[in-house]
DNA sequence: ATGAAAGCGCTAACAT
DNA sequence: ATGTTAGCGCTTTCAT
């Protein structure tokens, strides 16, 4: 591997000058530059980055602490961040707080070590948040998908409210009055903010209200099947489902099926994130899209800006994000595909 | 940030003798060792990675290059790496070639930094491989699902002919004569092995053949339903299809819904792969099971056996992982929910 | 515009 | 068993 003196030599110049040149520094002669470029390009040179990251304090890379890595939904957000930083010479360190006993740990060795100049932190989970607000000053920290007030850092939250209010008044609009809503992980915050969304747009609307139509699960489709058996097995029966994630939205449309009940016609399922599956499951899920890979350009962006701004101008922002109903056919809404091609739909036969 | 001065100075000792109980080393008096952790752990220090980098020319991170780190088939590969490497203290990079236009830069970027220690190369389209054969061997390279020999580095993959050949034979089992096959990528080296394993099978049972049971596509659900929409729109039509994985084959059975066929009656649908939707799409999925996760456990275990052994014992290794046959419902098999249960499964009573 | 030299935080001989 | 010291490859004053 060559380093810095070998190209100095090369190039007959010092490495101070070398330096320079990779930094981009604007005194040095157009004719020497070119020298250096030349030797640079000729040794196949790259500058290590652990020597600039001793000097520099600047390791161009990024540490994000998710709660699951390999799930679509977060990977999709882990994308989004990973493209943009990456046209900036980042790299992401990526750790699934999921997978480790003590993510607290992992976290502060990560920012202590020097591992990294900035950190992502996804933390929909409400109690555990107060753990981390502790020294976490030293690098610029963006917090994901959080309820809590975060001090001197930004804050990138999704409109859950909206988007959930938005979805159940569509339900309504179909004529729908008793809807089951089920709640996704317990002190989940993003789940926390869809069911305010819910119950505000089913009181606000006059709706039939009873404990009896919520339900628990844990954003798996496993525990949106089960809940789901639940809610359909009641007697009056839900004529409509809000799952708070598509995940057990899906799970939830299995269920109907087990039970013999048409989607969407027996009872309608709406769920939220619009993940990809949701557009191919049969019938196609009605959701809330959450723009992930646009989130992730975001988180990017401003991480730099705060890495490029003096510490004293560090402002707490809060930054939220729009959201956006997708109607496809499991509200009831019929898909462009049944309408053009009414034998298409199995499930509009049974039942 | 407190650095090893730091801690020699509050433990009364020098910093020579702070390192040698950071690495471990077997000749310090248990006392003064006692000391030193302690104000290790009262100062929460942790070594700077970078000065450690530089010296040791180790980083402790691994670079992973995969064409798609968000599908999640890839996806789950990398977690299982990562959670096998960071109980070694490893953390990883992952670089998206999807992303870049250039993978080859940000795979040589990342080796001449010094910013990894390792690498793990996803390649399965075959074409490429040998831009990487290059300036490689300055770290230990693991190959994953790539056709072509190696050299001096260690590849992975799995056994696809095997298992390709096995569901095949279940289909031919079942009494299905004319079985299609929907190619993967074009150059993709496990869709190449899964087609021999197929077409073995086909010949060998004496069945029929015909190139137009063939049908291509790029391993997207949306290609396996426009091949499948193809194929079955033929006189005669197939009775079943393999599509070289999973999501083509959930794309598969969305074409064969649209065209009112009953699956598996109709025709059989089986894929490859056996990510998470295959077990709850309905019919559920038949399929061939990868051990994805395991795998990233292999992957872990032979680039740290690489790193700790010297250059001159570095062989040459090639490890095939066993795969195994997942029987659900789509090919024609009724799963253990319906025998029980006559009345669960809404397809059986369609068509 | 360029060079010399100090030093970032650590490891690893080499001393003692 | 512990301390001293020379780098690892780079950036950055400070000279010139």
């Amino acid at each position: 591997m060559p380093n810095i003196k070998d190209v100095a030599e090369k190039a007959g110049v010092s490495i101070a000058t070398v330096s320079r040149v990779i930094n981009d520094s604007p005194k040095v002669k157009e004719k020497t530059k070119k020298l250096i470029l030349k030797a640079i390009k000729e040794l196949n040179f790259t500058p290590n980055v652990n020597a600039q990251g001793l000097q520099k304090k600047r390791t161009k890379t990024l540490g994000l602490i998710f709660p699951d890595a390999s799930s679509y939904y977060f990977a999709e957000i882990i994308r989004g961040i990973n493209s943009y930083v990456r046209k900036h010479g980042y790299q992401v360190i990526v750790a699934s707080s999921h997978d480790e006993e003590d993510e607290v740990r992992t976290l502060v060795s990560l920012l202590q070590s020097g591992r990294v100049d900035g950190m992502v932190l996804m933390m929909p989970s409400i109690q555990n948040v107060n753990v981390f607000n502790l020294s976490l000053n030293s690098v610029p920290v963006v917090y994901l998908c959080t309820g809590i007030q975060t001090q001197n850092s930004t804050r990138i939250i999704i409109d859950n409210y909206k988007g959930a209010k938005e979805i159940t008044e569509h339900l309504i609009w179909h004529g729908h009055s008793r809807i089951s809503f089920i709640h996704g992980a317990p002190n989940n915050y993003d789940s926390q903010k869809r069911y305010l969304g819910y119950i505000d747009a089913v009181h606000e609307n006059g709706l039939e209200y009873s404990i009896l139509l919520e339900s628990h699960g844990n954003f798996t489709e496993a525990s949106g099947f089960k809940s789901a058996m639940e809610l359909l097995n009641q007697e009056p029966r839900p004529t409509a489902i809000f799952a708070a994630n598509d995940a057990m939205a899906i799970g939830a449309i299995e269920a109907a099926k087990r039970l013999s009940l048409n989607v969407p016609k027996d009872v309608a399922i709406v769920g939220f994130d619009d993940i990809s599956t949701a557009q191919y499951i049969n019938p196609a899920l009605t959701t809330v899209s959450v723009p992930v890979y646009k989130m992730g350009q975001i988180v990017g962006g401003s991480i730099f800006k705060q890495l490029n701004s003096k510490e004293s101008d560090q402002v707490e922002e809060k930054i939220v994000i729009p959201l956006q109903i997708i109607i496809r056919e499991s509200c009831g809404c019929s898909s462009q595909g049944i309408e053009k091609n009414p034998n298409t739909q199995m499930d509009s036969e049974v039942s």
